[in-house]
DNA sequence: CTCCTCTTGTTATGTTATATCATCGCCTAT
DNA sequence: ATAGGCGATGATATAACATAACAAGAGGAG
């Protein structure tokens, strides 16, 4: 095994030294961070390319612990951990906050019923924009 | 009126040359083509900078008539002119084949309630990828 | 003619992503 | 022990995507 050993709440898979602190860097945001500010902030740990952070983000997202958001070009820590669900994405335009939404299956093959017979679709991006609740504006209360 | 007077398809739109231009080169690939491939395409008609394209690509999106595919950054006509309608896209890993699915009031409302309550989910970004038949594999035919 | 405005041109730069090759450290088989 | 294999990492360079900021033209209104 060529993983580094370690004990945090990375649920049993095995993280690589950089794919260690590129996900903890994401778990400590809390937010969708992008490539170069995931980059930024892992400099002090000694990363300092972007392929290295590229290779780790991929690397997690096929392990499922980091999702991308296509609409802003980021990245963010899966709240589950290592798991293998699908989920779509409201993401707040004021504060980026996102919430991920887990998709059931039943919820996958609603979603890939929109294709056409033509398309024989496998894979569902779903994101939706929005106001959350602390970035909106309050209007009678 | 500042915009150019022509009698192509364009549905009773004004579109200044650049955005006709732009347009037109886009109908014609009837596949979606990066903001760069467009230049490429349209500098024999004399447009040779990078925001002349998005600036052209922004009004025309703005008009309803060329969509964004987030999963691609790529942009394609769309099919139904100028319309105020809202799409998802089933698009062909292989040959990269897009289908413009129209959504109804119905099914937004549908997609926006996978919205938790706590984000206020306005715009719906839905891409679904597969493979289509022409690039399907037969099995047994 | 002059001002206003819309459109376009141009330069420069910022941002996101990947191809490619070099190197390191560890394990294992001999 | 050491040579070779292999996965992970390091490093350089460049490709691909996008926008900020300012200059300049063309045409209409007054």
């Amino acid at each position: 095994m060529n993983a580094v050993h370690h004990h945090d709440h990375d649920q049993g898979a095995k993280l690589s030294r950089n794919q260690s602190q590129i996900l903890s860097c994401l778990r400590k945001a809390g937010e969708p961070l992008s490539a170069y500010t995931i980059l930024d902030r892992v400099r002090v740990s000694g990363i300092s390319h972007p392929p290295t952070v590229y290779r780790a983000l991929n690397e997690l997202m096929q392990k499922g612990m980091v999702h991308r958001l296509q609409t802003r070009s980021a990245f963010i820590a899966c709240g589950h951990g290592a798991c293998d669900g699908k989920f779509a994405f409201a993401i707040c335009r004021q504060c980026q906050k996102v919430v991920e939404i887990p998709l059931s299956d039943e919820d996958q093959t609603a979603l890939l019923a929109f294709s056409p017979e033509e398309i024989d679709a496998e894979q569902v991006t779903l994101e939706l924009a929005g106001v959350c609740q602390q970035c909106r504006p309050r209007a009678a209360v």
